[in-house]
DNA sequence: CCGATAGTGAACGGTGCGTTCACTACATGC
DNA sequence: GCATGTAGTGAACGCACCGTTCACTATCGG
């Protein structure tokens, strides 16, 4: 019968399996109440097998984090519309923060104390292809002559992200698609804009 | 003698210095590592002192950071020196993070988990008198023409404070002072500074 | 088929939580 | 200045979870 050997899953496999409990546990009861002892029985895997892996809580998390945040992000062509294409990444951002990832993401910044290679290694792993992206369509816009090229500066190419992070971070939920249209018309087309072009 | 009565504290004063206590905790091993015994221990008081006033660790930590908050802000008039005043705001914000009062937010943020009046209480208790400072000082750089009236814009006047509370949250430290003028030349001043009056 | 490797599940001591209780210091009204 | 109520102290307690250990078992590779 398919009861009598539940096929005991080792390696990638069993780490796949714990990833997946963890962030099903983050969502239900958020960083501060994730228990190991949940996670482990949710993922049917012995406690032991946690802390074979990760030292505690915190690199648990970081490591699903960093799990999920690898998880290949679809490769954007950007369509010509400016305003339309960041319209779509940062409301694309902004619902993988509704997520257990965003979750996690919390958790890892309350329980941040000092500069480790492992939390500047998440901090880039979510950070880099969001700047890849926004250079992207940026890069676009400066060709088509809407976009300034001092956009490609990293902290202007950061700005749509660490405004819809921070907005997440210091609320209970992600900026809705009207906060996010302020945050374009406000502050990142006024910042990007070309001027229009008088003596041209 | 001085030590036969150890002049037991009560009310205001006692509260005083358990937030005291709390934040040289929080200082000490932050927010993940707070214990309450310790608190306790190290304000001199009763654990049953700190149930009595705050339900659990997030409500007194989250107690002990709006106290340090609404600490009154110095009155800041502005010089004139629109880079010269922002910068100076922007290092005093940045120095605030440096604090326990820092970690207070830290672990705060990392507790969040639903929209409750308390935590938007400290968050606007925190923003408030940021945006005031701000918008005197863009008030008073529109009066002498350096600032676009956008500027007084609620989400931009909040944009300076945003990239500092950012880089503070997803790193171990504040931003330092080299950033804070990359914030100012690259964002912040070209967000907001009116055009070269070509016409004028 | 056999040895090595990796996972399971239960048990354990330790630690901090949040509560309770008998006791004590201070504050107030008389 | 004495009696009474109020607020704080400090120790103790049960509990939940931590992180570890161990005897056992399933799976993998040769």
């Amino acid at each position: 019968m398919s009861e009598s050997t539940p096929a005991r899953r080792r390696g990638d496999d069993l780490e796949r399996a714990i990833f997946d409990a963890a962030l099903a546990e983050l969502a239900e009861v958020g960083y501060a109440n994730l228990r190991m002892e949940a996670v482990a029985a949710r993922a049917k895997a012995g406690k032991a097998s946690l802390y074979k892996r990760w030292p505690d809580r915190a690199h648990l998390v970081q490591a699903a984090a960093r799990h999920k945040a690898t998880e290949v992000e679809p490769d954007f062509e950007p369509s010509g519309d400016l305003r339309g294409d960041l319209r779509a990444i940062m409301r694309h951002i902004a619902a993988q923060q509704a997520t257990p990832f965003g979750e996690a993401i919390r958790g890892w910044v309350g329980e941040l104390r000092s500069t480790s290679a492992e939390s500047e290694e998440l901090r880039t792993s979510i950070e880099t292809p969001r700047i890849r992206i926004f250079a992207k369509i940026y890069e676009d816009g400066i060709a088509r002559g809407t976009v300034r090229p001092e956009a490609l500066n990293p902290r202007v190419v950061n700005l749509a992200p660490t405004l819809l992070t921070h907005y997440f971070l210091t609320r209970a939920e992600p900026a809705n698609d009207e906060v996010i249209d302020e945050f374009l018309d406000q502050i990142v087309l006024p910042l990007i804009s070309a001027p229009p072009t008088p003596a041209d």
